[in-house]
DNA sequence: TTGTACGCGTTATCAG
DNA sequence: CTGATAACGCGTACAA
């Protein structure tokens, strides 16, 4: 494997010194026309790029940011793929390369990344309320952004999405179409909780916005969801009320147990979601939802993060939300 | 941002040279059992971790991949996630990290990357039949695997899932549970075959096992796929025959289709597909499918590539082909 | 078994 | 406006 030209190689056919050439490259300092168009064609001619590692080691800048992701995990892959490559573009505007890192390293994996000047900057995906990367981020002096939010933020910069309002958005809608009652297929209102505090959050958007219209909820667990399917049976519309269902995680579940029973979303009940806008169109009847919109999400990581590089902070304490839209489709009769 | 100790300020803690220090990590000189608790401990002491730029400067390796991804593509996204987790596992075993490109960048971001020294060895997905990309590995001499096949392969590594098997195997399910005739939803037989030549292996795989069987066959391109649905209302079994259906680009577009005239799979027709384990499995009937098994393709990047590291080898050439396997589902009578 | 000394290809300072 | 030159932190002959 060749060893490639160097920015010698470059000042020597463009007949100046080496450091002009630097000097070229960054624009820290006027360069006359000519030696400029000299050097810029020696490095055309030659192929040049520089070094990475060099640079990193003399400018203590690798233009390398890490991401920190869980695969196997609760979000969906496309989800998922969707903030990365987005990410990615956003980090190339900036001149940025993405290194990819597993959240199954844990805490070693930050630490890792960050102790060996791989990257210049970290985020952090899928944030437990007690995540030991908060911990490790708060003495780091090293910029982390976390996606999800932490019990704890102080010293943390955080993104996310706004759960809560997703969840008051959804139970407007079933009520104003008329619902007396909701069912919520999904993560369970305080067990699962305290793990990821997003579901907290959305449980208490739906329990304000329904105590608020005055209406009772029940909740089931997916996967399992026994007791969805027993609400099914027993009946949409008992007493002559009108059952709103709301689903979360399991929505392909969801959606199989009401085709098995012949039951059609926004004809024998109204159905509303919180999942990606791919999700909400490719079921049999679209539906209607809140997606989390993970190209928002990322777009507005990069920015900031971007701020605190150019600043040189190490973070900038402060959770940003990403504002949550409802979509009407087909599962609610209006569409 | 605190600089980090160095290699040198292990040393001087450790009592011992910095070069000493070095070979300590390297292991490429023996070290007596005394310097080497005091260099381990040391290290431990001041969490010291190499600087990854000096490191690559002064030993010409980078101990990162790149994977040039594409993200908005054919290619389902929990498919490429699971080709990336296992992708980032298998590296991490070899203590290598990946580096994250998108396709997007064409061929210049192969060419920064390479050029750049910011990797090894990079592997480049979703590759064409006449892929630019493939010229330019060539006249490398650079580590690069790709995942598809181009036309010319001379010179290239290439890994690819058995498209042709996958082809042959579904219509010999359809054919062995008495379908007379075949209607195939997806990639168009040749119209689309010449840009991704794993279509036209399909393709090949499923004619030349119809013509075996002496099955009559159309083929309908999704998402559009008027054809397959005027297949479908002409009624799916005329003069005492049987159609069997396979289906691969446009799943729940044809799964739609079926159920909004009330087809179920399984028992109104035998219906087979080329998709991802989770899409076969989370449909209303699980479907009969070949999966295109990621991880497996993942891990035989992984261990060509780093045999090739270790080497030291450009490339080898060559085609690795992944087998293919069906899995009976719901969605034919049998299961 | 260990230490010395040089080079890797940049950036950035200091003269001119 | 430009050219020498000293870091940057680590790998690795070469010497001892």
């Amino acid at each position: 494997m060749g060893r490639g030209p160097t920015s010698k190689d470059v000042a020597r056919l463009a007949g100046v010194s080496q450091s002009t050439v630097s000097y070229v490259m960054s624009g820290k300092r006027s360069i006359s026309a000519e030696t400029l168009r000299r050097v810029e064609e020696a490095m055309a001619a030659l192929n040049y790029q520089p070094h990475a590692g060099a640079r990193a080691l003399a400018g203590s800048r690798t233009n390398t940011i890490a991401i920190v992701m869980p695969f196997a995990s609760a979000y969906d892959a496309g989800q998922l793929m969707a903030f990365v490559e987005e990410f990615v573009l956003a980090a190339r505007v900036h001149d940025y390369d993405v290194l990819l890192v597993t959240a199954e390293e844990g805490i070693e994996g930050l630490r890792r990344i960050t102790g060996g000047r791989q990257c210049d900057a970290a985020v952090v995906m899928q944030v437990t309320a007690q995540d030991q990367r908060a911990d490790l981020a708060r003495t780091l002096d090293f910029p982390v952004i976390f996606i999800g939010v932490p019990e704890d933020t102080t010293g943390l910069a955080c993104v996310d999405f706004d759960f809560e309002a997703a969840g008051r958005l959804l139970v407007e809608e079933l009520a104003d179409l008329g619902n007396t009652r909701l069912s919520v297929l999904g993560w369970g209102a305080d067990s699962v909780g305290r793990d990821y505090n997003y579901i907290g959050r959305f449980a208490r958007g739906v329990t304000g916005a329904a105590e608020a219209h005055r209406l009772p909820v029940d909740w089931h667990l997916a996967p399992a969801a026994d007791g969805f399917a027993a609400v099914l049976d027993a009946g949409l519309h008992p007493d002559g009320g009108r059952t709103g269902i709301i689903m979360t995680a399991g929505l392909s579940g969801g959606m199989r147990a009401l085709a098995l029973r012949g039951l059609v979303p926004g004809r024998d009940a109204d159905v509303v979601a919180l999942c990606t806008e791919a999700e909400a169109e490719e079921q049999v009847v679209p539906l209607t939802a809140v997606s989390t919109q993970p190209r928002d999400v990322s777009r507005m990581v990069a920015e900031r993060l971007f701020a605190l590089i150019d600043a040189g902070c190490p973070a900038q304490e402060g959770v940003d939300i990403v504002p949550a839209t409802l979509v009407r489709r087909a599962s609610t009769g209006r569409a």
